[in-house]
DNA sequence: ATTCCAGTGAACAGGGACGTATACTAGAGT
DNA sequence: ACTCTAGTATACGTCCCTGTTCACTGGAAT
């Protein structure tokens, strides 16, 4: 029962393969079924074999792409120290790999509302620990803590990115360089009180 | 031959309307002409009697919608005084209008890539304006100036007002603070040297 | 050698959208 | 009274997608 098992595997693993990449260049929105299954080389019946629903392909989808194409390792970031050198490191080494994979997530953001919600969640939560996590011990339980995590959730996401860099043509380090004046600009003094 | 084109601009008035309407609910992307027909009490024919091309149902409807729609009018703006007072009032009254029209706006920033080309191009063509409107005078022809408009221009989008303030949940009051901040900043002291 | 089953190939019925064509109607224009 | 025409109603042919069924095949498992 080895070779068998393996067999299987390889087909579902040919078909969440042609959906990562169908999704990465036309986008999930205009991704068909029947387009999956020639791209695997397969017919539109192994797919629905494989797969019962469209959420589960992707999530199988979403998991493989996460880890062919892993994001910057946050764990790596300096937690202590000062906030400009965090938010320096953590900022240019993921806007790098946005440059990098700016083809591939173009679609997968702009089809966002095509996917099931549990993707979208997920996606969602992610940006927002990394961005806690840019902050971490800078940002009280206050309103200036609050205010800063929201700059920082704002500022790790692909869409602020893109904006930047791609939409205003400014070079990563720049874009970077804006993202830590925001967050050191907003430590060193409060937004002005009453401003809610 | 008066009353006769006056119903007939009627008729297509209704079209128009009722594409816009379905634009900013359901949004182009997932508009039909049959529902625009049917959504302006119409026959399909009708609606291609009127419209040659997908093309030109839009700019009518872009026209229509941004004549019932006005953003706040940047004429007003102080052109002279300080840079945050500007800024300040220049946010608060756009971001106000991005909250006003949320509902309306999502759809069609969410379908963008859904429209003619030259629809996009206007769009962006008038939020590039806006943003170099908001710092003229205050950013020079250097890279320091280049930094300042694209940050400007950054602000006055409206993908980055639903960021922070849909997404991250900030009032339009701290997101407008958050970008004069910004402005002022990057005004105050160039980004680092060599960071280009 | 025989059994099992993942995958094939072909077909079904259903649905939506597209663009086009036809004959007809009702009301404006003269 | 007569003409003109915008709009209706209806249908056509084409395309793509969906989900499901069925008989069949070839290679793995035993």
């Amino acid at each position: 029962m080895h070779r068998r098992a393996e067999l299987v595997d390889q087909t579902r693993q040919r078909i969440t393969e042609a959906a990562a990449r169908l999704h990465t260049t036309i986008g999930p929105a205009n991704t068909s079924i029947a387009a999956i299954a020639e791209e695997a080389g397969v017919t539109r019946v192994t797919v629905y074999r494989h797969f019962a629903d469209l959420d589960a392909l992707f999530e199988a989808c979403t998991a493989h792409w996460q880890a062919e194409n892993p994001t910057p390792d946050a764990s790596r970031w300096p937690l202590t120290g000062d906030l400009d050198l965090r938010a320096r490191q953590a900022l240019l080494a993921l806007y790098a790999w946005y440059r990098d994979h700016a083809a591939e997530l173009f679609p997968l953001f702009r089809d966002l509302t095509a996917m099931p919600r549990s993707t979208q969640d997920l996606m969602r939560d992610q940006r927002g620990q990394l961005g806690d996590l840019l902050v971490q011990g800078h940002a009280q339980d206050d309103d200036a803590g609050r205010q800063m995590r929201a700059v920082a959730r704002h500022l790790v996401g692909y869409p602020t990115w893109r904006s930047l860099a791609i939409e205003q043509d400014l070079s990563d380090a720049e874009a970077a360089e804006i993202g830590v004046r925001m967050l050191t600009g907003m430590a060193a003094s409060a937004l002005a009180p009453g401003t809610r």
